[in-house]
DNA sequence: CTGAAAGCGCTTACAG
DNA sequence: CTGAAAGCGCTTACAG
């Protein structure tokens, strides 16, 4: 028997008689003979693995965007390579190199920072799609899908203002972290608005992690003169390090400090007091990435190029029990 | 240049001059070229790559195995290729054929049952390490690292006992699962030394998710006669069902039901109360199977041979504010 | 319907 | 120190 009648009855692809691929079969299934995915891989020139390069998988807003990828391209028989880039710029690098090597069929990326570069040039150069989930990019022409990021923070802060804060403080990441960036400017449009000068102590940047959250909490909790009277956490990992913080100061909120964020924490039905937040959707994300890849790597023969898309989704907005009426 | 030239610069095995391998360097940077790793994965019969099979990969407790073992491999240039089974037999063996067909170096699996049967052959005939984590089975030798299940499962519900609670519930997943059937085991040894008689009724069985701690919650809260006071999650997916449908219901607790749990909520420092349970270490088990698989690896050549290895981790008793104590 | 041949892009003894 | 050749295990036109 030919390598070649035995790969026309595994691929399924060709014409053969029912006798041999019985006798094909058979002779598979007794010696357990197990197919070389990556001498097919070669061949093809198709690896049925995606890519996914996000911050940081333990984050439960990644989790849910990886989760959500994975119910969706594993009906296409595809697997997902995941890497986590701790926000570090050379990992990243590496990741995204070793990525190409491996000849990943796409790419869905949460980029570390604004400006990659000639980073991603190897899979455009490649015609290897890419999606860009959660962050965007300025330097390069690509696919996204992210949340709305500015109108929803102007909104967030807005309702601090309505309840009569004006000592509002950030706790932000990076400010060249596509998210960081519209989170804060929608902060600053919000107090611009309002006529309400923003001061520098209350703009804290770290990163977009519990540690942040915790440490600058701490800061903002113990100033001395002009404490702030709310605090905007721009992630669910900042508002965790946050809420750490007050606890251990026995800060209450919102009786002593009024709280928001962007995102919401996991099991927040079981955490007092229930947060006024903007809820994202990493399902959502998650799956429209997907779709939008998957629909690329659908239509690569056809020469039906589509034009790149840039999908903003909606957020929501929760009001919760963690801000003061200052106007009481 | 010969493409055996090209080839030792870019692995740095074998003699180069210094003036070709600079020749060469210059020109893959100008050309943009990225080695194709398939090709090379294929001639060198290794993948570097690292198969992972959780049952979900969104529950905390695995995000955090997962996290970890990448952190561990990825020091090591093995990237991860995830797949999450939801429990279904199915779906895990169609995942276990994949991944041997994709030719991984090593697979680190949660398995979904305790007898697998032959799933695992293919690995084992190709002498592909296997190391199983948080699960074990039964038919076949495999390292395996666990968290002990029983002996801390006894106690938690023997802290109830202590406490004078007699009406005790177990709300567990299948009694196929090993982790299931050790948790179960521990709660009616517990029982029977108290000489206290099991009912039937407080036995619940579903999956290890938050809707069978949601339903069975329900169920339990409400029984007419005889309501346990006291509640045994056997997962935190699980207690974190039956929070939601206390409260749901508007049942306090301590006061009106106690709650005991194997594993932990995420967040658990913002939820009230603090649930008295088992804490476990995801990092630690994921990191001690990274270690395992990593030697194994690094000793395939040596015909050191090593003993399969069965490591069960040890857990942690917390004492929360869960508990009602009927004896006051 | 089946098989021989070429080739995917590397690596690795081997010869020079 | 460098290159020619073989081969990893498939798939795929092509010939028969």
């Amino acid at each position: 028997m030919s390598p070649s009648t035995v790969s026309r009855v595994l691929t399924g692809v060709g014409y053969v008689s029912a006798a041999t691929k019985e006798k094909v079969l058979k002779a598979v299934d007794e010696l357990g003979y197990n197919p070389n995915g990556v001498a097919r891989s070669l061949k093809r020139a198709k690896t049925q693995t995606i890519g996914v390069i996000v911050p940081d998988i333990s984050n439960p807003y990644f989790v849910r965007v990886v989760r959500s990828i994975e119910n969706c391209v594993s009906k296409s028989d595809y697997n997902l390579l995941l890497c986590s880039t701790d926000d570090n710029a050379s990992k990243e690098e590496t990741f995204l190199r070793i990525l190409r090597e491996r000849r990943i069929d796409g790419l869905i990326f949460a980029p570390s920072r604004l400006e990659l570069g000639s980073a991603l040039k190897p899979f455009l150069d490649a015609n290897i799609p890419v999606v860009l989930v959660d962050r965007t990019i300025t330097d390069v022409e690509v696919d996204t899908v992210v949340e709305e990021g500015e109108q929803s923070s102007y909104r967030l802060v807005q309702s601090l203002i309505e309840m009569g804060h004006e000592r509002i403080a950030i706790v932000n990441s990076k400010p060249y972290i596509s998210t960081s960036i519209e989170r804060q400017r929608g902060y600053e449009r919000a107090m611009l608005d309002a006529g309400i000068p923003i001061r520098p102590q209350y703009i804290q940047h770290g990163r977009f992690d519990q540690e942040t959250g915790y440490l600058c909490g701490k800061r903002l909790f113990t100033l001395k003169d002009d404490r702030p009277t709310a605090i905007f956490a721009t992630n669910n990992s900042i508002l965790y390090g946050l809420m750490l913080a007050a606890r251990e100061l026995l800060i209450r909120i919102p009786e002593d400090i009024s709280l928001v964020s962007f995102g919401d924490l996991e099991y927040s039905e079981l955490i007092f007091p229930r947060v006024t937040a903007i809820l994202q959707h990493p399902d959502r994300v998650g799956t429209t990435a997907a779709e939008v890849l998957l629909a690329r790597l659908n239509h690569t023969h056809v020469e039906e190029v589509q034009k790149t898309r840039r999908i903003v989704l909606p957020t929501d907005f929760r009001c919760g029990t963690s801000v003061r009426n200052l106007r009481d």
